[in-house]
DNA sequence: CCGGATCCGTTTCGATACTG
DNA sequence: CAGTATCGAAACGGATCCGG
C-alpha cells in the first residue's frame, strides 16, 4: 500500500480518506444499494464520472477498503468487494444517516419524523449487524 | 440558509456536506480540541489556509452546524461554537476515531491495540455523552 | 494582533470522447 | 464492461494586504 495517507494521527489520516465525497459515495453504494460492477456505479445517480471512478476504486483497493473478484461463472466480469476493514465503516454510515436525517428536518421542518429512523436508533446494534451479515451473506461467499 | 445542499435523498445531501475533509477536521477540532478562534484554527497541525477557512467557517455556519459568538471580556473576538446540530455529530467523530484505529493497525501491525479504544468501546454511549456535555458546560453557557 | 479578503499559480475535478 | 485521454472548470493554497 502506498504511504500517501501514512500520517502520525490516525484520526486525520482517516479524515484523509474519508473526507472525500466520493469515497463515501462509493463505500455507500457497494454497501447499501448492492452495487459491485463499474457498471452499476457509472449509472448511479450521484452519476460520478468514470475517470474519477476509476481513481477511487483504486485508492480504496489500495487502502484494502474494497477488493476486486471475478463472478465465479463470468471471468470477464470484475465485482468490487467491501473487505472486512470496509465493512467496518457500516457503524459510521449508521451514524451519517441518522445525523443526515437530522439536518434534513432541520431546514425542512414540514418532514416528519419518520418510523424509519426511530427503528434504527431503537435498535442500532442490531441493524449495523443486519447490514454487515446481509453483505457477507451476498458478497464474501464469492470470493 | 442557502439551498446549495438540497437534495431529495438527505444521505447524499450530509456526504456533500461531510465528504470534505476540511469540514470534518474543523468539527474535530471544535469538538476534540477545544479550538474556537480563527486563530486556533490556522495554527493547528492541519494547516488550514486562512482564505479556506473562512469560507469553510461561513459554509457551516450557513448549515447551522456552528455559530458565533463573543466572549464576555472581549466583544473584538470571535469565537466559533458549534451548535446542538454540531454536537450531534459527535457519534460520527467517535466512529471516525473508532475505524480510523482499526485501519492504522492494519497497515500497522506493530502497534499494539490500546486501552484507550477499549474503553471507547466498552461505553460507546457514554464516551459520547462525556464529550459533549463537556462541550457544553465550555462553551454553550457563553452564548 | 485578530479576522478575514484578494490575487494568482498550481492542483484536482469532472464531462465527454474514445479504446481494448 | 472496464476503463484511458483530453481539456476546460473549479478548488486549493500560499502570500500578501487590509480594516478594526
Amino acid at each position: 500500500m502506498t504511504q500517501k495517507f501514512r500520517c502520525d494521527c490516525p484520526f486525520t489520516s482517516a479524515i484523509d480518506i474519508l473526507g472525500d465525497k466520493w469515497m463515501l459515495v462509493i463505500v455507500k453504494q457497494m454497501l447499501l444499494e448492492n452495487k459491485t460492477t463499474f457498471k452499476d456505479f457509472t449509472e448511479s445517480d450521484e452519476a460520478i464520472a468514470t475517470n474519477i471512478l476509476s481513481t477511487k476504486l483504486n485508492l480504496l483497493e489500495e487502502l484494502e477498503i474494497n477488493t476486486k473478484t471475478h463472478p465465479p461463472n463470468n471471468i470477464n466480469s470484475i465485482l468490487f468487494v467491501l473487505t472486512e476493514l470496509g465493512l467496518a465503516l457500516t457503524p459510521l454510515l449508521v451514524e451519517l444517516a441518522i445525523w443526515s436525517d437530522k439536518h434534513l428536518r432541520e431546514f425542512h421542518p414540514e418532514i416528519q419524523d419518520g418510523d424509519g429512523l426511530k427503528f434504527i436508533r431503537s435498535n442500532k446494534e442490531g441493524f449495523i449487524n443486519n447490514i454487515i451479515n446481509s453483505y457477507r451473506q451476498k458478497w464474501t461467499a464469492i470470493q
